[in-house]
RNA sequence: GCCGGGGUGGCGGAAUUGGUAUACGCGCACGACUUAAGAUCGUGUCCCUUUGGGGAUGUGGGUUCGAGUCCCACCCUCGGCACCA
């Protein structure tokens, strides 16, 4: 038995023991009994490897994995990397290699640092996106969704990144605080102008480009997406962020006819009931352009096409980020208000967003700021509408001039009789749609989501356009799907499930419906996927709208599934985030045959089925794995992603669902959001330099210090500041146990050998010594913390016990010494297995032990310490027999004699107030 | 601007949800051991103090026998959304 503790040693010996043994392997999990499924978010393996960031979200996940399989949880806990991407590819380039050639050492780095963490991974399942026998899948996930009608190609202004040289999601543009970048030409954070968004990748500032580019319709799920958060245990921050970027707003769209022709303006509005002090409309410059303009007055139209051309030559970005002063010019038309009779003159003005809502806005100066800016401007005049029952719920405080000025009119629409606002909508909304004024709208900020990448490394897109059946008129798509339902839409066949019926207005509406150059595009069969992505040397974007394969003929050539003809395939590749969408549902399924099966050469005929009836012809997932070990237990992961991946993943999860290869709709039932750890007092990352590494940490102190520092550093959603001091705390704390385990065996081995009958006869617990009554205490407490990721505190009480222990040791017994090494096991895994199996001889391994349970009858101390107080403020503790506590007449007498309490009351007519077993307090 | 989280010692952070504020750890100081340094162990450590006490949980009010915790107003800070109709 060695007696000094040998970190090095210690740990490369049990990892080894348990990878040998299975320990951390679910064996059973094929037979009866349902897996708890431990998830952390798989990284990518970026070239820097692992830092303390990482180690700090993991640790987090495997000790909870550590604790539930301690409950006598069957955990799976498995591990892979998110390889493919622009991320991975960006690095390549930089070190001059192929992501291939990179990727082969990345990974290598990261198995080898997360194995050093002594994480319990299950390693003989696990998932690299960038593997052909994964991305194929992913492949296939894609023509899943484009044959239920949910994938799509259009034709849109989009986000396009002129240093990633490709375009990006809106979820992927962020403000440069998010995404911790400073864009070019700015010194600081603080230089950068409000409204400014940048690449979350690099930090540029994206462009606007009109490009024609695959999307997916999650859209369609916005309404699921957003009602089952209800049903999900998350955090808290990261529901509300979901719920804000899917912006659902219930409202009307009201169309007015414009005096003097036959067409009128469309309006959409959440707040109708203030419609009665509408003056004017304001309608975007596009929309203009599009439905206004040619019935523009000759006098005014050159003055409206110059306004309209002007806002048109800047970019979204430019007119944000340009001082928000109102510009704007009047068209010469009038639109009717049929609810009032008012005519209301139309204006054209940049401030309107195309793309929210119909592009037009009535103006209700009287009850939006940006409403009554504009009416300021341009002497407008300005209406106020009693909208709620006391006159106004919807008070804006610039508004208060118009009423101190005596400038607005206050009118009342007749709509309230005495209902709340909220009532009074609904009637005005029936009574507009009714008169067939309007129409019910729910309008989303959520857009579909752009997947399509000009870059290399990802998974191509696996679909192939066919010229000649373009020609003849012929979608060879459609008679693939000739027996699925809906096939004449532009958008290929409607998805038909479970998903939202209700049309919405977005910004998902193609500005321009030019779907010319996808009208003949296919999948490529199931049964000839994957489509390789091939080995080139020239994989650096270009940055010309198109991907580094659309230089390689050998790739995009083809021919037509459906006529035989040359055809040409896709050249972009998907988004990283939909490889991530479903690795969660592949760990379960990566050993069964369904995810092994080779596409390669099976039967056409099922693919035609699988569109028509959802049979689960070709699919990775084995129902009856899915079924048991899915949806994931617990999910922890960081809240950066909660718009992206979280959002993306339950989006897919649910049209596979729909689709009928899932049983559940929701992925993720408990997500725990992990803090950001930072370093120097700021957010951890390259371009700071203030990376931490842990393999220095693991070298010099050992894994389990590590873990036990930065589970100790704060709570697990806080932003841990990590300190080199600190963890020299946690190294003493190590060798103090070490030390009680390796003392206590020497003086008195006799008792270690010997177990004692733990539970055998004990007549009360004022017979247990005080260490036993803090043992159990302890695994009161920690068992609780446990179960809230409170891991912070969990440790203070075990240092308690330590203490304890320390102080006392003539009362240290085998229960305790057993206890505290479970108790601390899923921390200190190889530290506790060195205890458990060379020190207490207990059988391989503590992490298949049994969590102590506590003693009700042993947390109860024989005496409380009672709180006398004057006048609400302590002035002594009083020790109280544990009998004498709960009388309140005997405390106050005890109370009363205590000398402290006796000067302090004295003479004085004092009253007691007695909270038994804890406070005596008198008043006067 | 709107929505949400949060302000507690020199530092990271506790506080059974209205009941002994500052647990646990870091740091610091002193002591023991040591030729010495380090490691280790021990003691002390919210602030002021005339050693009787007094004052402290961002600021100011309020409720209560009693407030870090509840209510009102304000300040600061961190996140989400943002010319979204």
């Amino acid at each position: 038995m060695d007696k000094k503790y040998n970190h090095k040693a210690i740990e490369t010996k049990w990892q080894k023991r348990w990878e040998q043994a299975g320990v951390l392997r679910p064996e059973e999990m094929r037979k009866a009994k349902k897996p708890f499924y431990n998830l952390w978010m798989f990284p990518y393996p970026s070239a820097e490897g692992l830092h303390a960031g990482h180690a700090f979200a993991s640790t987090g996940s495997d000790v909870q994995g550590r604790y539930q399989r301690m409950r006598g949880r069957h955990v799976f806990q498995p591990i892979g990397f998110d390889s493919f991407g622009i991320h991975s590819e960006n690095f390549a380039i930089k070190i001059g290699d192929t992501p291939q050639n990179m990727l082969k050492r990345t990974t290598a780095t990261y198995t080898r640092q997360l194995k050093s963490l002594g994480h319990g991974y299950d390693w003989t399942r696990t998932v690299t996106t960038s593997d052909v026998d994964y991305y194929r899948w992913t492949q296939w996930l894609f023509i899943e969704l484009f044959k239920a009608g949910l994938a799509y190609k259009k034709k849109a202004v989009v986000n396009w990144c002129p240093s990633c040289k490709t375009v990006l999601a809106d979820e992927q543009i962020m403000t440069p605080a998010q995404a911790g970048k400073i864009p070019a030409g700015y010194k600081s954070l603080e230089e950068v102008p409000a409204g400014v968004r940048v690449c979350e990748r690099c930090g540029s500032i994206p462009e606007q480009r009109e490009l024609s580019q695959w999307f997916l319709r999650i859209t369609d799920y916005a309404d699921r997406l957003l009602t089952n958060l209800n049903k999900i245990d998350w955090s808290e921050r990261v529901v509300k962020a979901q719920r804000e970027w899917i912006g659902k707003k219930e409202g009307i769209k009201i169309s007015y006819p414009i005096e003097g022709h036959d067409a009128t303006v469309v309006c959409f509005t959440t707040r109708p009931d203030t419609n009665f002090g509408a003056t004017f409309v304001v309608v975007s410059p596009e929309y203009a352009k599009d439905h206004l303009l040619k019935l523009v007055p000759e006098e005014l139209e050159q003055n409206v096409s110059k306004y309209i051309e002007t806002s048109l030559s800047k970019t979204e970005q430019q007119r944000q980020t340009e001082e928000k002063i109102k510009t704007g010019v009047f068209t010469g038309l009038y639109a009717i208000n049929r609810l009032n009779g008012y005519k209301m003159p139309i204006w054209v003005s940049d401030f309107v967003l195309a793309g929210f809502g119909t592009g037009a806005v009535v103006g209700v100066p009287g009850h939006d700021k940006r409403d009554f800016e504009f009416a300021r401007t341009f002497n407008l005049p300005v209406v106020r509408v009693v909208v709620g029952p006391d006159g106004d719920t919807s008070e804006i405080t610039n508004l208060q001039k118009v009423r101190e000025e005596g400038e607005g009119v206050m009118i009342n629409s007749g709509f309230l009789n005495g209902l709340g606002v909220d009532e009074a909508i609904v009637d005005i909304v029936d009574y507009i749609e009714k008169k067939g004024w309007g129409k019910r709208e729910t309008a989303y900020h959520l857009r579909d989501w752009l997947i399509s990448r000009q870059r290399y490394w990802g998974p191509p897109i696996p679909m192939i356009y066919c010229e000649k059946c373009a020609k003849e008129g012929r979608s060879w798509f459609s008679e693939q799907t000739a027996q699925s339902e809906n096939s004449s839409s532009l958008e290929g066949p409607r998805h038909s499930g479970g998903a939202s019926q209700s049309r919405r207005i977005s910004r998902t509406e193609p500005l321009h419906a030019d779907q010319s150059d996808w009208e003949s595009a296919g999948w490529w069969p199931e049964e000839n996927l994957p489509v390789e992505l091939p080995e080139i040397s020239d994989f650096k974007p270009k940055g010309e709208g198109q991907g580094p394969l659309a230089d390689h003929p050998e790739f995009y050539e083809t021919t037509c599934p459906a006529c035989g003809a040359p055809a040409r395939r896709e050249t972009d590749v998907s988004d990283t985030f939909l490889d991530s969408s479903w690795y969660f549902l592949a760990y379960p399924n990566v050993d069964t045959k369904a995810y092994q099966q080779s596409l390669r050469g099976y039967g056409k005929q099922s693919t035609v089925k699988s569109a028509k009836n959802n049979s689960r012809s070709i699919s990775p997932l084995d129902p009856k794995v899915s079924s048991k070990w899915l949806p994931v237990n617990l999910y922890f992961g960081g809240a950066e992603h909660a718009v992206l991946h979280l959002m993306y993943a339950r989006f897919v999860t649910q049209a596979l669902h729909d689709l009928g290869y899932l049983d559940f709709e929701e992925p993720f039932p408990r997500f725990f959001a992990h803090g950001l750890m930072i370093n120097d007092g700021a957010k951890m990352s390259k371009s700071r330099g203030n990376i931490v590494n842990p393999d220095t940490y693991i070298e010099k102190f050992g894994a389990d210090t590590l873990r036990l520092y930065l589970m100790f550093m704060g709570p697990m959603d806080g932003s841990p500041d990590f300190r080199d001091s600190g963890i020299e705390g946690a190294r003493r704390f190590i060798a103090r146990v070490w030390n009680l385990y390796v003392d206590y065996d020497s003086s008195s081995s006799k008792s270690l050998e010997a177990p004692i009958n733990i539970g055998a006869a004990r007549i009360s617990a004022v017979d247990e010594s005080k260490l036993t009554v803090k043992l159990h205490q302890t695994i009161k407490k920690v068992s609780k913390d446990m179960e809230s990721f409170s891991y912070n505190t969990a440790l203070a009480a075990i240092m308690e016990l330590v203490n304890a222990m320390r102080d006392n040791p003539k009362d240290i017994n085998r229960e305790v010494l057993v206890d505290l090494c479970k108790l601390l096991a899923p921390f200190t895994p190889h530290l506790c297995e060195e205890i458990w199996c060379e020190i207490l001889g207990e059988e391989f391994s503590v992490h298949l032990s049994t969590w102590p349970q506590f003693d009700p009858k042993k947390v109860i101390e024989d005496t409380v310490a009672v709180a006398l107080q004057v006048n609400g403020k302590t002035r002594s503790i009083m020790k109280v027999a544990i009998d004498q506590s709960q009388d309140k007449e005997a405390l106050a007498k005890l109370a009363r004699e205590n000398e402290k309490i006796k000067y302090y009351i004295e003479g004085k007519n004092a009253k007691e107030i007695v909270v038994p077993g804890k406070i005596v307090n008198f008043v006067f």
